[in-house]
DNA sequence: TAGTTTATGATAGTATTACTATTATTTTTG
DNA sequence: CAAAAATAATAGTAATACTATCATAAACTA
């Protein structure tokens, strides 16, 4: 996986960046110290001034990567879509049965990340906790329709969209399969999120528990 | 109901603001003008000082009401919480078949708000589309656990219990009441996210639809 | 190798935000 | 009518989210 991963670059939307930050040393650093800056102060307390200061440069050189830091978050969050998707594919391409297929795609997508050291600068298990945290805020706004038609949230419909396939393939009279996989996608990060924050209002004691919730509740669901 | 709901007031917990908004005039307009420009701008681009040049008041007059913006949202969105609470309450207390309550219950929480003039100052309506877009924004901070224990979420956890107590009493035995019911709620508002700007996403061609999903999904569960 | 793009750094400046503090004026109430 | 309470007016601060300009260093090119 680490060696197939590493000759992969994940496709962002060209128009999220100014400049594409995996073309210099100092794009990558302001990926790499970006998620871990947004994961220690909240992307609120984050600034590009603080980022500068971190990684010994300039405020006005970041700029000339992303426009604001919420394009910045759209990036990261994209990024960490890619991936997800990528993880997805390459486990459940070679399963046959629809059931066993869609079962492992739960547990792809409703797990923790756990170390995966492919790409050097990007810590994906802090850039799946800043997903959890911070995503919902890079949609929740007012320019929302306009990003959307310039295609800054693809990748995040297609894993949605692979993932109502999936649930189709298993029960094509099931009459919900896209609103099903937003809410495992969604409704995945919430769980997590509950778990750490408000536990009396999920049943999972852990992050592994999530993917049996999801997995008899869709399973369930398409027996029926 | 009209008459009921004007002799009740909701009950916020009183550390959200510095001085209760409902006890004058200009608290009320805070609240009233506060919910109409945040459905305009958005949280983001709402700001005290144009609340108060809105509403000929001045800046620091609002901060005698609340410390900041934040804390405006947590008690516009904890009202909100309450008064959903309230109806869910008034509607389902008289039925007494654990089914049809909880289908009842699953109503009223996925419903989009409808005119409701019991209170005059607060538009209901607008509020729920606050609830819709900026809600998360509420609890995705660094400083939830803080306000947690301080109780700013009393409102909402006590309605996922209500609706997590419905559910069980409907089936003993299945085994995330807790997780199903916030999955409802959370999930109810980002499917109506979703069919306003993701509508690829989401198979529920209106908002009247949502009910429906969510039936289907928790009785097929609680049957099987 | 000199010349020229290109990338980055340094500095300064702006409008706005999110407040705090102080004082003045109105309004309410006893 | 006086005192207290509420609101308004004004000023000020530190930080944010940028933009613009100019300087310098590194890289590629004729």
């Amino acid at each position: 996986m680490e060696r197939l991963l590493q000759s992969i670059k994940i496709g962002i939307n060209d128009k999220i960046y100014l400049k594409d930050p995996e073309s210099s040393d100092l794009g990558k650093k302001i990926l790499e110290h970006s998620i871990l800056m947004i994961n220690e102060m909240g992307f609120e307390g984050f600034t590009f001034k603080k980022l500068g200061a971190e990684i010994g440069s300039n405020e006005s050189s970041i700029y000339r990567y992303f426009e604001n830091k919420h394009k910045l978050l759209l990036y990261l969050t994209s990024w960490y879509w890619g991936w997800l998707e990528y993880q997805l594919v390459f486990a459940t391409n070679s399963i046959a049965n629809p059931i066993e297929k869609l079962q492992k795609a739960i547990e792809i997508v409703t797990r923790t990340t756990a170390e995966d050291s492919s790409f050097s600068h990007i810590d994906e298990v802090k850039l799946n906790k800043i997903v959890i945290n911070e995503y919902s805020k890079s949609y929740l706004t007012k320019e929302v329709d306009h990003e959307n038609k310039e295609g800054y949230f693809e990748i995040y419909k297609r894993l949605v969209t692979r993932l109502s396939e999936m649930i189709s393939d298993v029960n094509q009279k099931y009459p919900y399969p896209a609103s099903l996989a937003s809410t495992i996608l969604e409704g995945s990060l919430h769980q997590h999120f509950l778990l750490d924050h408000f536990s009396s209002l999920t049943d999972c004691q852990k992050h592994t528990d999530q993917a049996d919730y999801f997995k008899h509740l869709v399973l369930t669901l398409l027996k029926g």
